[in-house]
DNA sequence: GTTATTAATATGTAGCTACATAATGAAGTC
DNA sequence: GACTTCATTATGTAGCTACATATTAATAAC
């Protein structure tokens, strides 16, 4: 039986992606139309536009209205992060979870926090900081401003038995998420509390949240060292 | 006029989107069955089947056949990162991209590279040192391995002009990518190259792609201080 | 009661049609 | 030549039907 059972789109992307890297087309070639792959292979455009849009998607192709589609001059590396709450992520790895408020007050907002929640005036906010433990030792430091005027309800939760982490991402959702990541050395305030020596390097995951324009929430997540970050796949 | 346009799937999507972040819907809620989200909204199952597949992508909703549609207990902050070839980066920051080979020879592979590699047997490899500048300032220093055996057109290349990054996305596409983000302290081998003091914390990308199963390049960029990682959206 | 079989059900996919939309290029106008 | 207008074209989307698939629930068999 040479005759084939009907294509899927994964079968159809998994084709066009073959002969993208077998350099049948090569970056900035133009493909050729949905259509005419469409009865090539012997299937309906609608499978053909699903693979496409996939191979879109992972950022291997280019398509336009009109223009067609092209195999991406610059490939980008295009990854997903899953960030789960804290919790969650130690119990994933099978450890204990321990969870540590240090303090929470009323603090003036510092000019930066205005930036990146990207107001103009200053607004309300607490402070709180905290320490999660994974096996009893200290996993992420974390110092997060908490917008009261976009959530006042925090102020009538005990955050030191659940963590705003855990209960702002239950409880507020966001429409919007900034992330950064970068590095730096520990100094005298995260030192202590992640138990490490002053300067040592410490990854730090820094969140921004917001409901349309409201800002919610920036936490920088100071992580112990020898955190890794990882992608999903 | 009270009868709309007829929907698109991203107001279908929208509308659910609403009504989980309202709390119409909370988190381990059941959703309506997509025929009748369609019935309800006057339009065809494939648009709510459309939406809702964002949606899941997302990680806002869970679905399974026969199953249904549930609101997803533990939200996950899902963010794409969009790593481009590092001249490319340093040019749309409006910088001045400058390469420098520091060396290349075909060293031993390390047993590490060995299994990141997920291989049980050592390969040929070649190992590849460089740095990427930006505005004429050390902006990446990169310690790279390359599979000799899954890529041997790379030994004809002369790598002083083109860097090792830039020819392998150009010419050999990977089937898979894996990236880990972590935090180390400069030490005498990476604080040279970048211009900073022994101890300084660096922000490293860590990447590791295959064809198949057929390992091509390990590389682990060390980023200049100061260096942010952001997300795409 | 426990297990195997079967039916029911919600999502997933393929195929088709019709039309919408964006971008290009050609033709016409000043 | 520069500009506008308009037809053309390839992808994008909405709607429909039919069937596939996974999973649960009900039923029958032991």
């Amino acid at each position: 039986m040479t005759q084939r059972a009907r294509l899927s789109w994964e079968d159809v992307r998994d084709q066009i992606k073959a002969s993208i890297l077998d350099r049948t087309y090569s970056p900035g070639d133009k493909l050729p139309r949905d259509a005419d792959i469409a009865d090539q292979l012997g299937c309906a455009r609608s499978t053909v536009q699903r693979a496409m849009r996939d191979l879109s998607d992972a950022g291997l192709v280019e398509r336009k209205r009109k223009g067609g589609t092209h195999v991406r001059v610059d490939p980008v590396t295009r990854a997903t992060l899953d960030i789960p709450i804290t919790r969650r992520e130690v119990e994933k790895r099978g450890s204990v979870y321990g969870y540590h408020l240090i303090d929470q007050n009323h603090a003036e907002i510092p000019r930066e926090v205005v930036g990146k929640f990207e107001q103009s005036e200053p607004m309300q906010v607490m402070r709180v900081r905290a320490l999660h433990l994974a096996d009893h030792k200290p996993h992420i430091y974390e110092d997060r401003w908490i917008c009261t005027d976009t959530v006042p309800e925090i102020l009538g939760i005990d955050l030191s038995r659940e963590s705003a982490n855990e209960w702002l991402v239950r409880n507020k959702p966001y429409t919007r998420c900034d992330l950064r990541f970068y590095a730096i050395s520990a100094n005298s305030e995260t030192a202590g509390p992640l138990d490490t020596e002053i300067g040592s390097a410490l990854l730090v995951i820094e969140r921004t949240t917001w409901i349309g324009t409201a800002p919610i929430t920036l936490v920088k997540a100071y992580t112990a060292p020898g955190y890794e970050l990882l992608t999903s796949n």
